[in-house]
DNA sequence: AGTTCGTATTTCGTATGCGAAACACGGTAT
DNA sequence: ATACCGTGTTTCGCATACGAAATACGAACT
């Protein structure tokens, strides 16, 4: 008896994956400042699970360059680089130019409406104000490009390089003034896709991630910017903890 | 008292980092075959050491696509998918043109020493003719380029592309007919950047990619190309095995 | 007091132990 | 003969145990 069409359930996320995103997100958002120190077993007590899924997660985000080695003496979060941020910038230039020319030669009218609530959440967003809004905001609708462009794997890649961004990027939105300029040329781009225009689209594309290097550029200091344990690990705690019962620092 | 400039020493490669290398290298050069299953117990006993650092090693090769899940019952070796392919040389078409127009940027004269005696090197592989080595010149090459367009990020990005790609690579490279062709496109390329000809050299990088990415979709059937559990069980255990002291590639 | 050596502590990498969930198989009933 | 069901086996995820290597600290000696 064929019980209809019905695939197999997908096994639930094990703990390797929910330390993966915890301390990912954490990462992302500066709650785990940059040059901090982890230790397994700290991470480990703080998610309540043993060492050994912490160390799995700690593999993959080292390969993915969220943490490094520091000598014997363990892992630390990835600082702040200069060079590493440009060289982000000078893939994601070429990334971006060829997914907004993809986009525009393969936008749907679903997709042409999906864009436009974007850049209307968008512009909703700068009015509120919030910088972790304005930063969803803005991966949101570079997300919608790469979908739109159809490359599975542009996005997964982009999406890995987006995470690095989300680390400097409160920085850089922290003068208001450049986030109506911003969403001006995310409008613009829009257009172009939904009018299946692909020269202007990767025009516009490219003029928009070269602004974004330059913002970034000025905004991380020559050196590395590893601010030195600082006490944030009180909201560090209470995120990590799935149960938002944690151990204090102590 | 400063002993004179001395770093400290580099933490050897730990049994998971051999067990990553010896497991991604298997399933690149074909040892293991697509869509065959992975025992992390086997591969244990295979490499002659536990379960852990194999399964650490293959979360992170699951991170990069080398291996996918399989429901509940763990993992197996990532099929040859046509769509796959296609989108990592969607990503290489913008990729290589970028890196060999900024190669051709900032050339130096020993980057030019380099090409050109990479260059002597691959037409000699066609003359002798073996596969691998083909593979390695192909590889070597590009390699290259990337290395003198000084961007870290894209090494490293398509190191792993490459890594995938030598999967299906030895298909291709069946007709000898191409060869030559292919290491004609490879002289041009490195002339123009060489030459320092960024414009010309873009051109020539996206053109090659774009023939190469045709060759490769020809060779890949409509569906997935899983043969299923062939006896190259022997020769992967040699090669797994740290004991088996040679290196083929080298 | 400053320096140096030895010991305790930390912390990782690795091995092993344990339980749960799915598969494989053989026996039984129809 | 065929369908069904219960048991044994496999295999993974997670926890814990253990040893090595490095640091940190304190005591003793000059």
């Amino acid at each position: 008896m064929p019980h209809a069409k019905m695939e197999s359930i997908a096994p639930g996320p094990t703990l390797i994956e929910r330390a993966y995103e915890a301390i990912l997100s954490a990462i992302c958002d500066g709650r785990l400042q940059p040059g901090e120190r982890l230790n397994q077993d700290e991470l480990a007590a703080r998610l309540q699970i043993s060492r050994q899924p912490v160390g799995q997660a700690l593999s993959v985000l080292k390969s993915q360059g969220f943490v490094r080695d520091n000598g014997r003496r363990g892992l630390i979060v990835a600082p702040l680089e200069r060079e590493f941020f440009l060289a982000i910038y000078e893939l994601r230039e070429a990334l971006d130019a060829m997914a907004a020319r993809l986009a525009a030669e393969r936008c749907s009218a679903a997709d042409a409406v999906d864009g436009r609530r974007l850049v209307f959440q968008g512009r909703r967003s700068v009015q509120a104000g919030r910088v972790d809004d304005l930063i969803s905001a803005d991966m949101d609708l570079h997300m919608w490009i790469y979908r739109v462009a159809g490359n599975p794997l542009l996005a997964e890649t982009m999406t890995l390089y987006w995470n690095h961004l989300r680390r400097a990027m409160s920085e850089i939105l922290r003068q208001p003034s450049r986030r109506e300029h911003i969403w001006d040329e995310h409008e613009g781009i829009v257009h172009a896709i939904i009018e299946r225009d692909p020269k202007r689209a990767e025009k516009l594309a490219l003029a928009h991630a070269s602004e974004a290097a330059d913002r970034i550029v000025e905004s991380i200091p020559a050196a590395g910017l590893e601010k030195p344990t600082v006490k944030a690990r009180d909201s560090l705690g209470r995120a990590l903890a799935p149960s938002g019962r944690r151990k204090s620092t102590a």
